[in-house]
RNA sequence: GCGCCCUUCGUCUAUCGGUUAGGACACCAGAUUUUCAAUCUGGGAAGACGAGUUCGACUCUCGUAGGGCGCACCA
Protein backbone atom coordinates (compact mmCIF):
# COMPACT_ATOMS: atom_id res chain seq x y z
CA UNK A 1 0.00 0.00 0.00
CA UNK A 2 2.89 2.01 0.38
CA UNK A 3 3.38 4.93 -2.70
CA UNK A 4 5.37 4.79 -5.50
CA UNK A 5 8.51 6.61 -4.56
CA UNK A 6 8.77 9.88 -7.19
CA UNK A 7 12.15 11.88 -7.47
CA UNK A 8 13.40 14.34 -9.79
CA UNK A 9 16.12 16.05 -10.67
CA UNK A 10 15.84 19.60 -11.48
CA UNK A 11 18.71 21.37 -13.10
CA UNK A 12 18.77 25.08 -14.28
CA UNK A 13 21.15 25.01 -17.89
CA UNK A 14 22.54 27.43 -17.32
CA UNK A 15 25.82 25.56 -18.33
CA UNK A 16 26.61 22.16 -18.50
CA UNK A 17 26.45 19.33 -16.37
CA UNK A 18 28.24 20.07 -13.86
CA UNK A 19 29.69 16.78 -11.78
CA UNK A 20 27.76 17.91 -8.45
CA UNK A 21 24.74 18.27 -10.46
CA UNK A 22 25.36 14.64 -11.78
CA UNK A 23 25.80 13.32 -8.86
CA UNK A 24 22.77 15.31 -7.81
CA UNK A 25 20.92 13.00 -10.19
CA UNK A 26 22.75 10.10 -9.91
CA UNK A 27 20.90 10.18 -6.19
CA UNK A 28 17.78 10.48 -7.33
CA UNK A 29 18.12 8.33 -9.82
CA UNK A 30 19.73 5.65 -7.42
CA UNK A 31 16.52 5.89 -5.22
CA UNK A 32 13.84 5.85 -7.59
CA UNK A 33 15.70 2.56 -9.02
CA UNK A 34 16.33 1.03 -5.73
CA UNK A 35 12.56 1.60 -4.92
CA UNK A 36 11.58 -0.10 -8.15
CA UNK A 37 13.22 -2.88 -7.96
CA UNK A 38 12.20 -3.41 -4.30
CA UNK A 39 8.81 -3.07 -5.68
CA UNK A 40 7.47 -0.21 -4.37
CA UNK A 41 7.12 1.83 -7.43
CA UNK A 42 9.91 4.36 -8.50
CA UNK A 43 9.82 7.07 -11.19
CA UNK A 44 12.83 9.57 -12.10
CA UNK A 45 11.20 12.75 -13.39
CA UNK A 46 13.52 15.47 -14.96
CA UNK A 47 12.39 19.03 -14.98
CA UNK A 48 14.56 21.94 -16.46
CA UNK A 49 14.12 25.42 -14.34
CA UNK A 50 14.47 27.43 -17.10
CA UNK A 51 12.34 30.22 -15.96
CA UNK A 52 15.27 32.72 -16.09
CA UNK A 53 15.01 33.28 -19.73
CA UNK A 54 17.73 35.79 -19.78
CA UNK A 55 20.46 32.87 -18.68
CA UNK A 56 18.63 29.76 -20.38
CA UNK A 57 19.66 28.63 -23.59
CA UNK A 58 18.56 25.66 -25.58
CA UNK A 59 22.38 24.10 -26.11
CA UNK A 60 22.29 24.43 -22.38
CA UNK A 61 19.44 21.84 -22.15
CA UNK A 62 20.88 19.19 -24.55
CA UNK A 63 24.45 19.26 -22.56
CA UNK A 64 22.79 18.49 -19.37
CA UNK A 65 20.13 15.91 -21.40
CA UNK A 66 23.38 13.99 -23.22
CA UNK A 67 25.13 14.03 -20.27
CA UNK A 68 22.55 12.24 -18.31
CA UNK A 69 22.08 9.82 -21.24
CA UNK A 70 25.54 9.40 -21.13
CA UNK A 71 26.04 8.57 -17.52
CA UNK A 72 23.03 6.21 -18.35
CA UNK A 73 20.66 7.69 -15.78
CA UNK A 74 17.40 7.72 -17.80
CA UNK A 75 14.19 9.79 -16.84
CA UNK A 76 10.30 8.61 -16.91
CA UNK A 77 8.41 10.23 -19.24
CA UNK A 78 9.12 13.40 -20.96
CA UNK A 79 11.24 16.24 -19.87
CA UNK A 80 9.52 19.29 -18.17
CA UNK A 81 10.26 22.76 -18.92
CA UNK A 82 9.40 25.44 -15.68
CA UNK A 83 9.07 27.78 -17.94
CA UNK A 84 5.88 26.48 -19.56
CA UNK A 85 3.90 26.09 -16.32
CA UNK A 86 4.47 29.48 -15.29
CA UNK A 87 0.55 30.13 -15.52
CA UNK A 88 0.19 27.35 -13.41
CA UNK A 89 2.40 28.93 -11.02
CA UNK A 90 0.25 32.50 -11.08
CA UNK A 91 -2.39 30.99 -10.60
CA UNK A 92 -1.28 29.69 -7.24
CA UNK A 93 0.14 32.47 -6.43
CA UNK A 94 -3.32 34.24 -6.99
CA UNK A 95 -4.85 31.58 -5.04
CA UNK A 96 -3.00 32.07 -2.29
CA UNK A 97 -3.92 35.80 -2.02
CA UNK A 98 -7.47 34.71 -1.98
CA UNK A 99 -6.76 32.47 0.96
CA UNK A 100 -5.20 35.66 2.51
CA UNK A 101 -1.64 33.44 2.74
CA UNK A 102 0.23 36.13 0.61
CA UNK A 103 -0.53 39.57 -0.93
CA UNK A 104 0.34 42.27 -3.19
CA UNK A 105 3.14 44.65 -2.54
CA UNK A 106 3.61 48.27 -4.12
CA UNK A 107 7.27 48.95 -2.76
CA UNK A 108 9.35 49.41 -6.04
CA UNK A 109 12.48 47.38 -5.99
CA UNK A 110 14.88 50.08 -6.29
CA UNK A 111 13.17 51.19 -3.18
CA UNK A 112 14.07 48.11 -1.11
CA UNK A 113 17.35 47.75 -2.86
CA UNK A 114 18.11 51.40 -1.15
CA UNK A 115 16.89 50.72 2.50
CA UNK A 116 19.14 46.98 1.91
CA UNK A 117 22.23 49.02 0.96
CA UNK A 118 22.03 51.89 3.85
CA UNK A 119 21.47 49.20 6.17
CA UNK A 120 24.35 47.00 5.04
CA UNK A 121 26.35 50.32 5.01
CA UNK A 122 25.41 50.34 8.73
CA UNK A 123 26.67 46.84 9.50
CA UNK A 124 22.98 46.16 10.30
CA UNK A 125 21.16 43.37 8.89
CA UNK A 126 18.48 44.04 6.94
CA UNK A 127 14.99 42.31 6.61
CA UNK A 128 12.36 44.11 4.59
CA UNK A 129 8.92 44.22 5.95
CA UNK A 130 6.25 45.08 3.33
CA UNK A 131 3.74 48.09 4.69
CA UNK A 132 1.35 46.22 2.67
CA UNK A 133 1.54 43.26 4.32
CA UNK A 134 -1.34 43.92 6.30
CA UNK A 135 -3.23 46.06 4.10
CA UNK A 136 -1.08 48.74 4.67
CA UNK A 137 -4.45 51.60 4.10
CA UNK A 138 -5.22 49.69 0.54
CA UNK A 139 -8.37 47.87 -0.04
CA UNK A 140 -7.88 43.86 1.22
CA UNK A 141 -6.55 41.96 -1.42
CA UNK A 142 -6.71 45.00 -3.86
CA UNK A 143 -4.64 44.29 -7.26
CA UNK A 144 -2.36 47.09 -8.30
CA UNK A 145 -4.21 50.20 -9.31
CA UNK A 146 -4.25 51.15 -12.60
CA UNK A 147 -1.43 53.44 -13.63
CA UNK A 148 2.50 52.77 -13.83
CA UNK A 149 2.46 51.08 -10.48
CA UNK A 150 3.50 47.33 -10.30
CA UNK A 151 3.09 45.08 -7.75
CA UNK A 152 4.79 41.86 -6.64
CA UNK A 153 3.19 39.12 -4.86
CA UNK A 154 4.69 38.26 -1.52
CA UNK A 155 4.32 35.41 0.84
CA UNK A 156 2.73 36.10 4.37
CA UNK A 157 5.08 34.24 6.23
CA UNK A 158 4.68 33.98 9.68
CA UNK A 159 6.64 36.20 11.86
CA UNK A 160 6.87 33.99 15.10
CA UNK A 161 7.39 30.15 15.66
CA UNK A 162 9.41 28.30 13.69
CA UNK A 163 9.39 25.51 10.33
CA UNK A 164 11.05 22.02 11.25
CA UNK A 165 12.66 20.07 8.33
CA UNK A 166 13.32 16.42 8.77
CA UNK A 167 15.94 15.99 6.60
CA UNK A 168 17.22 12.57 6.18
CA UNK A 169 20.45 13.54 5.52
CA UNK A 170 20.76 17.05 7.71
CA UNK A 171 18.70 14.93 10.51
CA UNK A 172 16.21 18.05 12.34
CA UNK A 173 16.82 21.39 11.25
CA UNK A 174 14.95 24.19 12.79
CA UNK A 175 14.63 27.67 11.19
CA UNK A 176 13.27 30.43 12.99
CA UNK A 177 10.79 31.90 11.33
CA UNK A 178 11.60 35.48 12.06
CA UNK A 179 14.65 34.64 9.68
CA UNK A 180 12.37 34.11 6.80
CA UNK A 181 10.96 37.43 4.99
CA UNK A 182 7.87 37.56 3.20
CA UNK A 183 9.12 36.47 -0.50
CA UNK A 184 8.43 37.30 -3.65
CA UNK A 185 6.46 34.81 -5.55
CA UNK A 186 4.89 36.41 -8.45
CA UNK A 187 7.35 39.13 -10.10
CA UNK A 188 5.66 42.42 -11.31
CA UNK A 189 5.71 41.01 -14.55
CA UNK A 190 4.00 38.47 -13.90
CA UNK A 191 6.25 35.42 -14.15
CA UNK A 192 6.78 33.30 -11.01
CA UNK A 193 9.89 32.76 -8.88
CA UNK A 194 11.80 30.03 -8.17
CA UNK A 195 10.89 29.40 -5.16
CA UNK A 196 6.78 29.42 -6.14
CA UNK A 197 7.47 27.16 -8.82
CA UNK A 198 9.84 24.31 -7.40
CA UNK A 199 7.07 24.01 -5.20
CA UNK A 200 4.14 24.16 -7.61
CA UNK A 201 5.78 22.11 -9.64
CA UNK A 202 7.27 19.32 -7.52
CA UNK A 203 3.49 18.80 -5.92
CA UNK A 204 1.81 18.87 -9.27
CA UNK A 205 4.40 16.00 -10.47
CA UNK A 206 3.90 14.45 -7.87
CA UNK A 207 7.15 14.24 -5.70
CA UNK A 208 7.64 12.34 -3.41
CA UNK A 209 11.15 12.71 -2.74
CA UNK A 210 13.31 15.85 -2.89
CA UNK A 211 17.05 15.43 -2.86
CA UNK A 212 19.13 17.78 -3.77
CA UNK A 213 22.61 20.07 -2.75
CA UNK A 214 22.50 21.52 0.84
CA UNK A 215 22.80 24.62 -0.51
CA UNK A 216 19.04 24.57 -1.09
CA UNK A 217 18.53 23.66 2.52
CA UNK A 218 17.87 27.23 3.71
CA UNK A 219 15.71 27.01 0.70
CA UNK A 220 13.58 24.47 1.59
CA UNK A 221 12.12 26.50 4.72
CA UNK A 222 10.83 28.99 2.33
CA UNK A 223 9.32 26.03 0.47
CA UNK A 224 7.64 24.46 3.79
CA UNK A 225 5.98 27.87 3.86
CA UNK A 226 4.35 27.67 0.90
CA UNK A 227 3.26 23.92 1.02
CA UNK A 228 1.53 24.74 4.28
CA UNK A 229 0.26 28.03 2.79
CA UNK A 230 -1.47 25.67 0.35
CA UNK A 231 -2.58 22.92 3.04
CA UNK A 232 -0.22 20.58 0.47
CA UNK A 233 2.04 17.80 2.49
CA UNK A 234 5.56 18.66 2.43
CA UNK A 235 7.87 15.92 0.56
CA UNK A 236 10.45 14.10 2.37
CA UNK A 237 14.04 15.83 1.93
CA UNK A 238 17.24 14.44 1.62
CA UNK A 239 20.04 17.56 1.33
CA UNK A 240 23.01 15.75 0.43
CA UNK A 241 26.18 17.48 0.89
CA UNK A 242 28.33 19.50 -2.24
CA UNK A 243 31.53 18.45 -3.11
CA UNK A 244 34.78 20.71 -2.97
CA UNK A 245 37.69 20.98 -5.07
CA UNK A 246 41.07 19.73 -4.19
CA UNK A 247 41.71 22.49 -1.83
CA UNK A 248 38.47 22.11 0.29
CA UNK A 249 36.70 25.50 -1.21
CA UNK A 250 34.50 25.85 -4.00
CA UNK A 251 35.12 23.39 -6.74
CA UNK A 252 36.75 24.88 -9.70
CA UNK A 253 37.36 23.98 -13.01
CA UNK A 254 41.57 23.05 -12.17
CA UNK A 255 39.88 21.17 -9.65
CA UNK A 256 37.12 19.14 -11.40
CA UNK A 257 34.39 21.41 -12.06
CA UNK A 258 33.79 20.24 -15.51
CA UNK A 259 30.84 19.15 -17.50
CA UNK A 260 30.50 15.33 -17.29
CA UNK A 261 31.11 15.59 -21.23
CA UNK A 262 34.78 16.01 -20.28
CA UNK A 263 35.00 13.54 -18.22
CA UNK A 264 34.04 11.49 -21.21
CA UNK A 265 36.70 12.80 -23.18
CA UNK A 266 39.42 12.48 -21.00
CA UNK A 267 38.77 8.33 -21.05
CA UNK A 268 36.35 8.04 -17.95
CA UNK A 269 33.82 5.31 -18.31
CA UNK A 270 30.09 6.41 -17.43
CA UNK A 271 29.95 3.26 -15.04
CA UNK A 272 33.62 4.56 -13.02
CA UNK A 273 32.12 7.96 -13.12
CA UNK A 274 29.00 6.90 -11.04
CA UNK A 275 30.19 4.05 -9.05
CA UNK A 276 33.23 7.31 -7.93
CA UNK A 277 30.33 10.08 -7.56
CA UNK A 278 28.30 7.70 -5.38
CA UNK A 279 31.50 7.04 -3.28
CA UNK A 280 31.76 10.81 -3.12
CA UNK A 281 29.29 10.89 0.45
CA UNK A 282 27.66 7.47 0.37
CA UNK A 283 29.36 4.30 1.36
CA UNK A 284 28.38 0.97 1.59
CA UNK A 285 30.54 -0.62 4.29
CA UNK A 286 34.52 -1.24 2.88
CA UNK A 287 33.05 -1.31 -0.75
CA UNK A 288 34.87 0.85 -3.59
CA UNK A 289 34.12 -0.67 -6.61
CA UNK A 290 30.86 -1.50 -7.58
CA UNK A 291 28.24 -2.13 -10.78
CA UNK A 292 25.04 -0.02 -11.57
CA UNK A 293 23.68 -2.91 -10.03
CA UNK A 294 25.35 -3.15 -6.97
CA UNK A 295 24.63 0.53 -6.16
CA UNK A 296 21.24 0.47 -6.98
CA UNK A 297 20.81 -2.82 -5.04
CA UNK A 298 22.63 -0.81 -1.98
CA UNK A 299 21.87 2.55 -2.18
CA UNK A 300 19.94 4.64 0.40
CA UNK A 301 20.20 8.00 1.31
CA UNK A 302 20.26 7.49 4.79
CA UNK A 303 23.30 6.42 4.28
CA UNK A 304 24.79 9.42 2.73
CA UNK A 305 27.01 11.22 5.03
CA UNK A 306 26.77 15.33 6.33
CA UNK A 307 29.83 16.47 5.33
CA UNK A 308 31.56 17.83 1.91
CA UNK A 309 33.79 15.68 0.01
CA UNK A 310 36.71 16.78 -2.29
CA UNK A 311 36.83 15.56 -5.68
CA UNK A 312 40.32 13.40 -6.37
CA UNK A 313 41.36 12.38 -9.92
CA UNK A 314 43.62 9.93 -8.58
CA UNK A 315 40.79 7.72 -7.54
CA UNK A 316 38.96 8.54 -9.97
CA UNK A 317 41.28 6.90 -12.05
CA UNK A 318 42.12 4.18 -9.88
CA UNK A 319 38.26 3.26 -10.27
CA UNK A 320 37.58 3.83 -13.90
CA UNK A 321 41.07 1.12 -14.15
CA UNK A 322 39.06 -1.33 -12.26
CA UNK A 323 36.10 -1.13 -14.65
CA UNK A 324 38.55 -1.45 -17.29
CA UNK A 325 39.50 -4.36 -16.25
CA UNK A 326 36.15 -6.05 -15.56
CA UNK A 327 34.84 -5.67 -19.00
CA UNK A 328 35.60 -7.84 -21.51
CA UNK A 329 37.23 -6.51 -24.80
CA UNK A 330 34.19 -6.23 -26.72
CA UNK A 331 32.74 -4.15 -24.15
CA UNK A 332 35.71 -2.15 -23.98
CA UNK A 333 35.86 -1.52 -28.10
CA UNK A 334 32.45 -0.31 -27.51
CA UNK A 335 33.71 2.68 -24.82
CA UNK A 336 36.20 3.33 -27.37
CA UNK A 337 34.03 3.79 -30.20
CA UNK A 338 31.76 6.54 -27.82
CA UNK A 339 34.95 7.85 -26.92
CA UNK A 340 36.83 8.55 -29.90
CA UNK A 341 34.08 10.66 -32.34
CA UNK A 342 34.74 13.66 -30.21
CA UNK A 343 38.17 13.40 -29.27
CA UNK A 344 39.77 15.28 -32.33
CA UNK A 345 43.43 15.60 -32.58
CA UNK A 346 45.52 15.28 -35.70
CA UNK A 347 45.78 11.55 -35.75
CA UNK A 348 42.79 10.32 -34.15
CA UNK A 349 43.52 6.50 -33.69
CA UNK A 350 39.46 5.25 -33.85
CA UNK A 351 38.28 1.87 -32.74
CA UNK A 352 35.83 -0.40 -34.91
CA UNK A 353 34.55 -3.46 -34.36
CA UNK A 354 37.63 -4.50 -37.06
CA UNK A 355 39.87 -3.05 -34.82
CA UNK A 356 41.57 0.15 -34.57
CA UNK A 357 42.53 2.41 -37.39
CA UNK A 358 44.25 5.64 -37.58
CA UNK A 359 42.01 8.82 -39.31
CA UNK A 360 43.94 11.70 -40.25
CA UNK A 361 41.59 14.39 -40.60
CA UNK A 362 43.82 16.33 -43.37
CA UNK A 363 44.18 13.32 -45.80
CA UNK A 364 40.97 11.02 -45.92
CA UNK A 365 43.43 8.31 -47.99
CA UNK A 366 45.24 8.27 -45.03
CA UNK A 367 43.72 5.64 -42.95
CA UNK A 368 46.20 2.32 -42.70
CA UNK A 369 44.71 -0.65 -41.09
CA UNK A 370 47.70 -3.48 -40.35
CA UNK A 371 46.24 -6.58 -42.63
CA UNK A 372 46.07 -7.93 -38.73
CA UNK A 373 44.73 -4.87 -37.21
CA UNK A 374 41.74 -6.47 -35.26
CA UNK A 375 43.98 -9.63 -34.48
CA UNK A 376 46.58 -7.15 -33.21
CA UNK A 377 44.27 -5.10 -31.09
CA UNK A 378 42.93 -8.15 -29.15
CA UNK A 379 46.10 -9.13 -28.48
CA UNK A 380 47.39 -6.16 -27.26
CA UNK A 381 44.03 -4.79 -25.51
CA UNK A 382 44.30 -7.38 -22.27
CA UNK A 383 48.05 -5.94 -21.75
CA UNK A 384 46.96 -2.59 -22.56
CA UNK A 385 43.98 -2.74 -20.24
CA UNK A 386 46.77 -3.28 -17.18
CA UNK A 387 48.51 -0.59 -17.37
CA UNK A 388 45.57 2.42 -18.51
CA UNK A 389 43.77 4.22 -16.03
CA UNK A 390 41.20 6.06 -19.28
CA UNK A 391 40.08 5.00 -22.16
CA UNK A 392 42.89 7.77 -23.56
CA UNK A 393 45.79 5.60 -22.53
CA UNK A 394 44.46 2.80 -23.95
CA UNK A 395 44.53 4.35 -27.33
CA UNK A 396 47.42 6.32 -27.17
CA UNK A 397 49.37 2.78 -25.46
CA UNK A 398 47.86 1.35 -29.20
CA UNK A 399 48.55 3.78 -31.32
CA UNK A 400 51.91 2.51 -32.64
CA UNK A 401 50.28 -0.05 -34.32
CA UNK A 402 48.90 1.80 -36.53
CA UNK A 403 51.69 4.27 -37.06
CA UNK A 404 52.57 3.57 -41.07
CA UNK A 405 56.53 4.42 -40.29
CA UNK A 406 57.81 4.25 -37.01
CA UNK A 407 59.65 7.84 -35.77
CA UNK A 408 61.28 7.21 -32.18
CA UNK A 409 60.33 10.10 -29.49
CA UNK A 410 63.58 11.89 -28.10
CA UNK A 411 63.68 9.53 -25.29
CA UNK A 412 63.44 6.30 -27.68
CA UNK A 413 65.71 7.24 -29.96
CA UNK A 414 68.48 8.02 -27.52
CA UNK A 415 68.30 4.08 -26.84
CA UNK A 416 69.19 3.26 -30.87
CA UNK A 417 72.91 3.92 -30.38
CA UNK A 418 75.87 1.99 -32.61
CA UNK A 419 76.33 -0.03 -29.45
CA UNK A 420 72.49 -1.31 -29.50
CA UNK A 421 72.32 -1.78 -32.97
CA UNK A 422 73.87 -4.81 -33.45
CA UNK A 423 71.40 -6.21 -30.54
CA UNK A 424 68.63 -5.17 -33.01
CA UNK A 425 70.35 -7.25 -36.05
CA UNK A 426 70.57 -10.73 -33.42
CA UNK A 427 66.70 -9.80 -32.66
CA UNK A 428 66.37 -9.73 -36.74
CA UNK A 429 68.34 -12.54 -37.92
CA UNK A 430 66.73 -15.14 -35.30
CA UNK A 431 62.89 -13.88 -35.46
CA UNK A 432 63.67 -14.34 -39.44
CA UNK A 433 63.73 -17.80 -38.54
CA UNK A 434 60.22 -18.03 -37.51
CA UNK A 435 57.50 -19.22 -39.47
CA UNK A 436 54.26 -17.37 -39.80
CA UNK A 437 52.25 -20.02 -38.57
CA UNK A 438 54.41 -20.25 -35.08
CA UNK A 439 54.45 -16.47 -34.95
CA UNK A 440 52.91 -16.19 -31.73
CA UNK A 441 53.56 -14.61 -28.23
CA UNK A 442 55.09 -17.76 -26.32
CA UNK A 443 57.60 -18.69 -29.39
CA UNK A 444 58.71 -15.14 -29.97
CA UNK A 445 59.45 -14.83 -25.99
CA UNK A 446 61.23 -18.51 -26.17
CA UNK A 447 62.95 -16.91 -28.93
CA UNK A 448 64.09 -13.51 -27.40
CA UNK A 449 65.46 -15.63 -24.19
CA UNK A 450 67.58 -18.19 -26.64
CA UNK A 451 69.14 -14.96 -27.90
CA UNK A 452 69.77 -13.69 -24.72
CA UNK A 453 71.56 -17.29 -23.43
CA UNK A 454 73.46 -17.49 -26.54
CA UNK A 455 74.71 -13.84 -27.33
CA UNK A 456 75.18 -12.72 -23.85
CA UNK A 457 73.66 -9.68 -23.88
CA UNK A 458 71.72 -8.38 -21.11
CA UNK A 459 67.81 -8.78 -21.61
CA UNK A 460 67.79 -5.17 -20.93
CA UNK A 461 70.21 -4.06 -23.50
CA UNK A 462 68.47 -5.42 -26.21
CA UNK A 463 64.51 -4.75 -25.29
CA UNK A 464 65.82 -1.18 -24.79
CA UNK A 465 66.52 -0.80 -28.86
CA UNK A 466 63.84 -3.24 -29.76
CA UNK A 467 60.94 -1.01 -27.93
CA UNK A 468 62.59 1.90 -29.78
CA UNK A 469 62.34 0.11 -33.06
CA UNK A 470 59.02 -1.47 -32.76
CA UNK A 471 56.85 1.16 -31.23
CA UNK A 472 58.98 4.24 -31.44
CA UNK A 473 58.51 4.91 -27.55
CA UNK A 474 60.35 3.64 -24.06
CA UNK A 475 57.11 2.07 -22.44
CA UNK A 476 54.83 -0.61 -24.08
CA UNK A 477 53.24 -4.26 -23.21
CA UNK A 478 56.01 -7.20 -23.09
CA UNK A 479 57.83 -7.22 -26.51
CA UNK A 480 56.60 -10.51 -27.42
CA UNK A 481 52.94 -9.71 -27.04
CA UNK A 482 53.98 -6.34 -29.18
CA UNK A 483 55.83 -8.52 -31.79
CA UNK A 484 52.35 -10.69 -31.88
CA UNK A 485 50.01 -7.49 -32.38
CA UNK A 486 52.24 -6.31 -35.16
CA UNK A 487 52.42 -8.89 -36.87
CA UNK A 488 55.45 -11.00 -38.62
CA UNK A 489 56.06 -8.46 -41.45
CA UNK A 490 55.21 -5.40 -39.76
CA UNK A 491 57.56 -6.69 -36.63
CA UNK A 492 60.70 -7.27 -39.53
CA UNK A 493 59.91 -4.56 -41.34
CA UNK A 494 60.14 -2.38 -38.51
CA UNK A 495 63.52 -3.84 -37.41
CA UNK A 496 65.27 -3.58 -40.57
CA UNK A 497 63.99 0.02 -41.07
CA UNK A 498 66.42 1.19 -38.19
CA UNK A 499 69.96 -0.89 -39.69
C1' G B 1 27.12 40.69 10.09
C1' C B 2 22.94 37.10 10.97
C1' G B 3 21.23 31.96 10.38
C1' C B 4 22.03 26.79 9.29
C1' C B 5 25.43 22.78 8.56
C1' C B 6 30.17 20.25 8.81
C1' U B 7 35.18 18.46 11.25
C1' U B 8 38.45 10.20 11.75
C1' C B 9 45.24 8.90 8.07
C1' G B 10 47.33 13.82 2.58
C1' U B 11 42.23 12.31 0.07
C1' C B 12 37.47 9.22 0.04
C1' U B 13 35.54 6.56 4.00
C1' A B 14 34.23 2.22 8.09
C1' U B 15 32.98 2.60 13.21
C1' C B 16 26.43 3.38 15.11
C1' G B 17 29.79 3.84 24.21
C1' G B 18 34.23 -0.99 25.14
C1' U B 19 38.27 -2.29 18.26
C1' U B 20 45.83 -3.15 18.38
C1' A B 21 40.48 2.78 15.16
C1' G B 22 39.46 -1.13 9.54
C1' G B 23 39.50 -0.49 4.03
C1' A B 24 40.56 2.22 -0.62
C1' C B 25 43.45 6.04 -3.41
C1' A B 26 48.08 8.40 -3.00
C1' C B 27 53.01 7.84 -0.88
C1' C B 28 57.53 4.94 0.73
C1' A B 29 60.31 0.19 0.80
C1' G B 30 61.16 -4.77 -0.83
C1' A B 31 60.16 -8.87 -4.37
C1' U B 32 59.66 -9.87 -9.47
C1' U B 33 61.03 -7.84 -14.14
C1' U B 34 62.51 -6.37 -20.34
C1' U B 35 62.59 0.30 -19.36
C1' C B 36 57.99 2.26 -17.66
C1' A B 37 53.90 0.06 -16.03
C1' A B 38 51.42 -3.97 -14.04
C1' U B 39 51.57 -7.59 -10.10
C1' C B 40 52.77 -9.39 -5.05
C1' U B 41 54.49 -8.34 -0.02
C1' G B 42 55.48 -4.91 3.73
C1' G B 43 55.47 0.19 5.90
C1' G B 44 54.46 5.15 7.61
C1' A B 45 49.90 7.83 8.20
C1' A B 46 43.89 9.92 11.65
C1' G B 47 39.54 10.92 15.78
C1' A B 48 40.64 19.85 15.20
C1' C B 49 41.02 21.86 20.38
C1' G B 50 38.88 22.37 25.47
C1' A B 51 35.45 21.06 29.02
C1' G B 52 31.66 17.89 30.73
C1' U B 53 28.22 13.03 31.00
C1' U B 54 29.87 7.87 31.87
C1' C B 55 33.04 2.44 34.98
C1' G B 56 34.46 3.63 29.89
C1' A B 57 34.03 8.23 24.67
C1' C B 58 35.93 8.92 17.77
C1' U B 59 30.91 7.87 19.11
C1' C B 60 26.44 11.78 23.70
C1' U B 61 26.27 17.39 25.56
C1' C B 62 28.36 22.35 25.65
C1' G B 63 32.11 25.78 24.24
C1' U B 64 36.35 27.35 21.00
C1' A B 65 38.76 27.21 16.36
C1' G B 66 38.58 26.16 11.26
C1' G B 67 35.59 25.22 6.90
C1' G B 68 31.03 25.19 3.88
C1' C B 69 26.23 26.96 2.54
C1' G B 70 22.32 30.51 2.73
C1' C B 71 20.53 35.56 3.52
C1' A B 72 17.48 38.74 -4.63
C1' C B 73 11.42 40.59 -8.43
C1' C B 74 18.81 34.15 -9.75
C1' A B 75 17.97 29.35 -10.00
Amino acid sequence: MSKTIVTRFAPSPTGYLHIGGARTALFNWLYAQHAKKSGRGGKFLLRIEDTDRARHTPQAVDAILEGLKWLGLDWDGEAISQFERSPRHAEIAREMVARGKAYYCYTPQDEITAMREAATAKGEHFQFKSPYRDNGGREKNAPAPAGDEKAVIRLKAPLTGETVIDDQVQGRVVIQNKELDDMVLLRSDGTPTYMLAVVVDDFDMGVTHIIRGVDHLTNAARQVLIYEAMGWGVPIMAHIPLIHGADGAKLSKRHGALGVEAYRDMGYLPQAMCNYLARLGWSHGDDEVFTMDQMIEWFDIKDVNKSAARFDFEKLGAINAQHMKMMDDGALIAALNILLPPCGGAVTPRVTEGGIFVENPSSVAARHLLPQGEKGVRILLPALKDRAKTLIDIVEGAAFLFAQTITPDEKAAALLTPTTLPHLKLVLDAIDKIEESNWNEDTLQATLKAIVAESGVKFGDLAAPLRAALTGKTTSPNLSIVMAALGREETLKRIAAQL
